[in-house]
DNA sequence: TATTATTGACACATTTTTATGATATTCTAA
DNA sequence: TTAGAATATCATAAAAATGTGTCAATAATA
């Protein structure tokens, strides 16, 4: 279902809470510390799991930097004695926290309660894939470091089919998002476009729906 | 999803019921009393979860009231002792009786259930069902994690017949749904598309209903 | 102003889907 | 049990949808 990063120095804990989301039907990757966490982290995450406390860079660090970033879901694990820190700080930054210890099927619910919450469809700002880096925000694109020509149009495209990956959007939903319903556009030009991010990106990654629309689906593990 | 009335004077109770709905996706709004719930009830709302101890008016007299005004689906809720009183009197009334204590998911099946038998199209999204899933949003299907070749119609008439489990469609109501109705198609197009999705799929659960239509019929629990 | 980039559209090649009809099979009612 | 009707199945031609390269118009930029 979502990919989800769970973050936990206690390797008991970081088991158990892994092994429950694998049942769950999610995917789960684990990291023990900060810089770990920051390593492991990517666009491919739908949802991180993290723990105030961690050795080399807390959670609180970690969450700051992944937000500069971009606005993935992210549910702070805190122990009681962590309610002294600042929670109010991270409040605004966090969608959540839990404070253990918790019962293990609340945890699914927030989860799941989160990203309704957010429509499932997630903001973000820079996205990393493969050799491929593309600033939403900055209307930039480079491949293995080396900067590419990209059109405006191309990069809004790609960045609704990326927030929305694995779901197939229309031509018409494509239409309205990034060229605004008062434009009367042909519907075929969202191909030319799609033709276009595929050509620049190296990307077999947009999928076509015959008679339906297209959508980004992540090809590598 | 749905907009759902929870009528239960317990504030926990309530509370609980409620949360758990939204986590479902659906939309809620709370009474505490019979008196609150008549003024809550209005047409926009497609269920109600009703409670039959409550404060001023009972549960049983609002459920007698609403009746006159409409035929909207009606949960009631009975606390054991309750059930001296004479649930057959209200059971032609009702559309289902929960008692007390109840499992909070049964709650959710039992929604669905009665939605599902009053004629209103459950919507799913991601459907699982033993080796088989479907991403409905994504149109793509995979049977043991392995992803198979399904065309956009044959999902869609998946989803269709999913989304109505148990109820038999007609060709024509398949026709229309799936084709639309400006369309004019053979009515053995759909014996096709169901003897494709039988064998892609490997199902039997979608069940022929000779001079009808077809149903899906969930055999696996 | 000259030059370049972006944009939307189109035409043609290519691919996939899809509807259909012929035939085999199953069901049902008498 | 059997005739008659309804459905299952499958191959395939035809239709529909998309991929792709180019172009003229417009916008941006130097």
């Amino acid at each position: 279902m979502f990919k989800i990063l769970v973050v936990e120095d206690d390797y008991i804990m970081n088991e158990t809470i892994c092994e429950y989301l694998k049942e769950c039907g999610h995917k789960v990757e684990s990291a023990f510390t900060g810089k770990e966490a920051l390593e492991k982290y990517s666009h491919k995450i739908d949802l991180i799991l993290l723990d105030i406390m961690l050795p080399e860079i807390n959670g609180l660090e970690v969450l700051k930097i992944i937000r500069k970033e971009c606005d993935i879901p992210i549910i702070m694990l805190t122990a009681l004695n962590d309610e002294n820190m600042q929670i109010s700080s991270f409040d605004q930054l966090a969608d959540d926290y839990i404070t253990k210890p918790f019962s293990i099927a609340i945890l699914g619910r927030r989860i799941n309660a989160i990203m309704r919450r957010r429509g499932i469809a997630v903001p973000i700002n820079v996205w990393r894939y493969d050799k491929l880096t593309v600033d939403f925000s900055g209307f930039s694109a480079e491949i293995s470091g080396k900067q590419i020509d990209i059109a405006p149009k191309e990069i809004l495209l790609l960045q609704y089919l990326v927030e929305n990956k694995g779901r197939v959007l229309t031509r018409n939903q494509i239409l309205d998002h990034v060229w605004g319903q008062e434009e009367a556009i042909n519907d075929r030009t969202v191909d030319s476009y799609i033709a276009r991010l595929r050509k620049k990106l190296v990307l077999d990654d947009i999928i076509t729906i015959k008679g339906i629309g297209y959508k980004f689906e992540e090809k590598i593990e």
